[in-house]
RNA sequence: GGAGGCGUCGCAUAGUGGCCUAGUGCGCCCGCCUGCUAAGCGGGUUGGGGUUAACACCCCUCGCGAGUUCAAAUCUCGCCGCCUCCGCCA
């Protein structure tokens, strides 16, 4: 949700930001006319009602005939008084389904357009010259089942398209991946969470996700509960209607969740192996903080996205995202991609956004505005996201540092967690 | 799934239709007093919104939402959450 406040002030900046979405940008002045109405109404209703109420105080101590008279005249404006409450209510929702329509302010620098327009910051590491090498890449896929590590056939048979089975050394290089996470989570400070996978609509809502996303998520018909997309909006709305005291830092946090996606718009996209699926792990880093801590945090998350990328020691490159293709949290977002060989392609591993204090105000998360001191007001804090990893890393990494017979290098760094230094054929 | 209890300011509690402009204690903030600290004394202390140049004033907020009433923390209905017990269960 955006600031009304900031909007009535600075309407251009407004007006900038959804053109750089690619949005309609007269959605501006529709929500600054609603504010008009929504105020007006409301003053009215507000005057009314508070010689409603002074007037049915004063029946309380009249006697006999003033009585009457009192009570015909503030029955009287009681009906007047709801019709205008009802009136005023309206115009505060007609104004609010408007500025739910409105995404976050974009950062500046952010590049305009769409999918295609992100701004490459940097390429990290050289891909691998297989055919220099003397043999052509197995897919994850292929090498999975080599491995014994991955079923894709039963996982049809169980759970349909699009599910899968980690076998034996799968499993253990997804535990080994994941471990890790935490352990560098907990090196950079951020405290580890388990978090419900299945939350209220209020939690799935206010973090955002019933908006463009919505067809994305599984609801639970009886329960009117919905599984979790990423643990992002458990952490979310983990402080949601809470006052925080920011005064020793951000609030960091990192959660290992199952994430469920209906992938509703990509059939046929991506269908071979666990590339895209609809259940996947992921260790997630989420970040509370004051909204000029938000850039550097920023940083500081792409910059531990980074170190554990450099871990896996997979090529990638880091791309700032456009704001067309940018959800309607996030004012910015960088992404990382590793390069996937038999794809020939760089793709998506992780992804941090700064939500500045768009999440945060549909969640209503603030801080005091002057610290300690029980007469400053409050403001809305800020927060951030970023990916550890995914299930989707282990395509990265077996087709990264896979050999010509099939087994694949553990990377230094996953070692010590899987406790071998290769995955062979039939092992478990 | 069934039965019962509970939900009031950061915490603890008072409040069964108008004297509630929600009281009190603790905590917290400011000040006074004071070798220092503690104690004591005085004041302040939910959150949101609106009017205003400002000082101020007004409206909403007693888990949430409807309703009854001139008037609701208080009465009615629905929902949510927590606790106790029973039943069922991967």
């Amino acid at each position: 949700m955006i600031d009304i406040k900031e909007l009535r002030d600075h309407p251009e900046v407004f007006r900038a930001s959804q053109k750089a979405r690619g949005e309609d940008d007269g959605v501006v002045d529709a929500i600054l006319e609603a504010d008009l109405r929504r105020r007006s109404s409301l003053t009215e209703f507000e005057q009314l009602r508070a010689s409603q109420k002074s007037l049915s105080k004063d029946v309380s101590t009249a006697t006999g005939e003033d009585r009457d008279r009192l009570l015909a005249q503030t029955k009287a404006i009681a009906a007047r008084v709801k019709e205008l409450a009802a009136t005023s209510a309206a115009e505060q929702d007609t104004l609010d389904s408007l500025m739910m329509t409105v995404g976050n302010v974009i950062i500046d620098g952010v590049p305009s357009g769409g999918e295609e327009d992100f701004a490459l910051l940097e390429t990290v590491g050289t891909p691998r010259d297989f055919a220099a090498e003397g043999f052509a890449p197995r897919d994850h896929l292929a090498l999975g089942e080599i491995l014994g590590a991955l079923d894709i056939a039963r996982g049809s048979k169980v759970g349909g398209s699009r599910f899968y089975y980690l076998r034996g050394q799968g499993v253990r290089l997804e535990n080994a991946v994941m471990s890790l996470c935490m352990q560098v989570a907990r090196e950079e400070g951020h405290v580890p969470l388990s978090v419900p996978n299945l939350v209220k609509e209020p939690s799935m809502r206010g973090a955002g996700y019933l908006d463009s996303h919505a067809d994305e998520v599984y609801r639970l018909e009886a329960d009117d509960l919905y599984l979790i997309g990423t643990s992002e909006v458990a952490i979310a709305a983990f402080h949601s209607d809470e006052i925080l005291d920011l005064s020793d830092g951000p609030l960091r946090y990192a959660a290992a969740s199952t994430c469920y996606r209906r992938e509703a718009g990509s059939h046929g996209k991506d269908t071979r192996g666990i590339f895209r699926t609809h259940q996947f792990q992921k260790t997630e880093m989420f970040v509370f903080c004051r909204p000029e801590d938000a850039l550097a945090e920023h940083e500081r998350l792409l910059r531990i996205e980074r170190r554990i990328l450099d871990a896996v020691e997979v090529p990638y490159r880091v791309i700032d995202v456009a704001a067309g293709d940018l959800g309607g949290p996030a004012a910015r977002k960088f992404d990382c991609e590793a390069w996937i060989p038999t794809q020939e392609k760089y793709r998506e591993l992780t992804s941090t956004s700064n939500c500045t204090t768009f999440q945060a105000r549909r969640l209503n998360i603030r801080e005091r505005e002057s610290g300690g001191d029980s007469r400053g007001g409050t403001r809305s804090v800020a927060t951030l996201n970023g990916t550890m990893a995914t299930t989707r890393w282990l395509v990265a990494i077996l087709e990264n540092h896979q050999l010509a017979d099939g087994s694949v290098r553990v990377p230094a760094a996953l070692q010590p967690f899987l406790g071998q230094t290769t995955l062979v054929p039939g092992g478990i």
